[in-house]
DNA sequence: CGAATCTTTGACAAGCATCAAGGGGTGTGG
DNA sequence: CCACACCCCTTGATGCTTGTCAAAGATTCG
């Protein structure tokens, strides 16, 4: 399998909670350290949440032991919606980030327009995720995370990425090396420069954006 | 690229109109001649879709000239609802096919809260697709998508694919090559029998559900 | 400064795609 | 009713992409 995916130290202090703006229905705030859960596998899906500040990933884990990241979620986008009453996957944070939850038992019944608007959105990002994974090389498949990261962070060249080489490989379902190649290759090509690993400058959007192929915009 | 798809002979007659029966709103019952399409990509998206009886898909067509097939719906299946106001997808007849065609125009008003719940099943649909070409081995894809498609048949240990080789190929990521030699595989280990390439008899549902890993059920 | 983790790089193997050719079933015409 | 043709499917040989195993470099944090 290719996942060792713990944070090693996970310091499980309890959130930090903080009354947020109103905006809609009953909602709270709340700060997450970096790795901790921000609900579980099995738990019952009756929030949804938005990204304040930070990052968050939506994965579930395989019975061998692998792990599938489902999506990624930055500042200003919504998760944690399921079909069912529990969760099928679990989130966590990418890093310190704050979150605002959105009880959905009353709200529900007059935001069901919205709800309906974000079911569908993110109905669209499987599919285009999908598409992604069975159709495209592994770096395609790096280029293609790094333009639609790129973007929904606000379109910065210069970047951070909140998750580790593991998690995009996760997402990307490649492995950790194959992940890390294609990102050289990259440099290589002087498509895109690493002050660090983390650190991401893309100087050709359009060479990236040519490496795409096909796909627009994703989860 | 690994598409060559387009049915040999298509009789291009117009589809034949049949008033169905009432179940919400608006809706008209239409057969359809195999290979003959439901609606187009980039037609407006306004109505949703019951398979009465055949078997449908959903696919798009790639810049590169492939093909990626999103979904199979069998009877009883609903199917049709996307994001935004245009298809991204378009959807063919697999057979001598029955659709009933919802109108969503004012439907959409009262029918809010199953419109959500189709959506969000559409979404873990693709997720678990999703799951399915990121992370199983092709005979696994394989052995997966069969007994899926057994269950959603009704159980029957014998059944018709109505979907040829290159739609499985182009559903599940593979090549019709490697479609063809898991089949064998599977043939092979008499965990399932074929009368010919299209009819299938499963053998050993129980060898078939353990090569499945760890999905369950997807579209 | 040192320990731990994350990332990169290399060598090798495996699985699947690609290229190529041969079988089998169905339909049409003789 | 048989024969031929067309399409779909199967099987084989080979190469490429990616996964696996291994080790060393980089970064962070105490």
């Amino acid at each position: 399998m290719q996942s060792k995916f713990m944070p090693a130290a996970q310091p499980w202090t309890s959130p930090t909670k903080i009354v947020g703006p109103q905006i809609g229905g009953a909602h709270i705030a709340v700060t997450y350290e970096r790795g901790q859960e921000i609900y579980a596998q099995g738990g019952s899906a009756d929030k949804c949440y938005r990204v304040s500040t930070g990052a968050v990933r939506v994965c579930r884990i395989l019975s061998n032991g692998g792990r599938q990241v489902v999506s990624f979620h930055v500042a200003g986008e919504m998760f944690g919606f399921e079909a069912g009453s529990q969760h099928r996957y679990f989130a966590e944070a990418l890093a310190l980030t704050r979150i605002v939850a959105f009880e959905q038992g009353l709200a529900q019944q007059r935001h069901l327009p919205e709800l309906l608007a974000l079911a569908l959105e993110a109905m669209e990002r499987a599919q285009e995720h999908l598409l992604l994974i069975g159709r495209q090389s592994a770096i395609e498949r790096v280029a293609t995370f790094l333009l639609d990261l790129c973007e929904r962070l606000g379109g910065t060249r210069q970047f951070r990425l909140a998750m580790s080489r593991q998690d995009i490989a996760d997402y990307l379902a490649l492995t950790i090396e194959t992940v890390s190649r294609a990102m050289s290759e990259l440099k290589e090509q002087s498509i895109i420069s690493l002050r660090h690993a983390r650190m991401v400058d893309i100087r050709k959007p359009d060479a990236l954006r040519s490496l795409c192929g096909h796909v627009a915009g994703l989860s």
